[in-house]
DNA sequence: CAGCATTGTTATGACTCATAACTATAAAGC
DNA sequence: GCTTTATAGTTATGAGTCATAACAATGCTG
């Protein structure tokens, strides 16, 4: 909170004031830093987000191809290959041929266990998340935000 | 609305059903695509959304730092350096020094028509915004995701 | 006045993301 | 069946964003 002058008086504002009630700020802000503070805690499982939403993905559908995974989290098919290799490489996930030109992904054993704890982290901040929002507004957010971006 | 198909049956979800109840996960997906919607919208005038953001803080803060409009957007000193430039070669700001050290940031009268052309996108883009959510949400979109953000 | 903090700046590297191009295969249309 | 079209996976690459470090010059505090 910044002390700005205006009129030869000192006013206790914010220097965004102006922006603080535009919901597209808003939701600009929020989600920036709900992205910082989400990265943070799956950092130490070696996860990124994009990481865990793969697996949770590949966990309820598997034997997707990595196109379809692509396709619903707005990854396009040539991003999906170094996120995969990664996620193959730590033993996580693995492909098996669909046919000549697909294949499906399936978690291992081990990116079970990881999603399990990804999911435990994931839970924990989404219940954070909601705690900070007064109790009047809370049950509101959710299917506000997805009529945002649902049409899309 | 993809097929999934479980126990035989045919079920008619979306690939990411599971992380759709995550307000997390919606809100980055709307931010996203409020962010394109917004990004698109403010092309033909020539401003990205930070742009629009400086501008406003500019001039609603006149003769402010571009460190502390910098502070107020979470943008780092250095990365204001182009930002302003960018902002200064089309005209829209100016600087003149408050000290040896510090300078002050103004818009011309170019910049505050231009601000004027991005306000009216903004709101227009804004009220778009809000008219997606269903009136019994609708109000409590921004107190809930000012209190995501706002303590951070 | 000495030490510390801040401003503006340059340079730079990491990371994300979109696009284009290419091969191989599957699917659809006739 | 055969031709055309669409799709999967991949490589390479370039644009854009963003954080960090370093530096000189200046202001501020004790």
């Amino acid at each position: 909170m910044l002390i700005a002058i205006r009129n030869n008086k000192r006013y206790p504002v914010a220097m965004d004031e102006k922006l603080r009630d535009k919901p597209g700020y808003a939701l600009r802000r929020a989600a920036s830093s709900a992205t910082a503070e989400l990265a943070a805690r799956l950092d130490p499982l070696g996860l990124r987000q994009v990481d865990a939403s793969v697996l949770i993905l590949v966990d309820s559908n598997p034997l997707s191809t990595a196109s379809a995974i692509g396709r619903a989290l707005d990854i396009q098919r040539a991003n999906m290959v170094p996120l995969l290799k990664r996620l193959e490489d730590a033993g996580w996930v693995e492909r098996s041929p669909i046919d000549g030109k697909s294949q499906g992904l399936e978690l291992t054993r081990a990116g079970r266990a990881k999603l399990a704890e990804a999911l435990e982290v994931i839970e924990a901040f989404e219940a954070s998340l909601l705690a900070r929002i007064p109790a009047q507004h809370r049950d509101h957010l959710l299917p506000a935000l997805n009529a945002l971006w649902a049409g899309a």
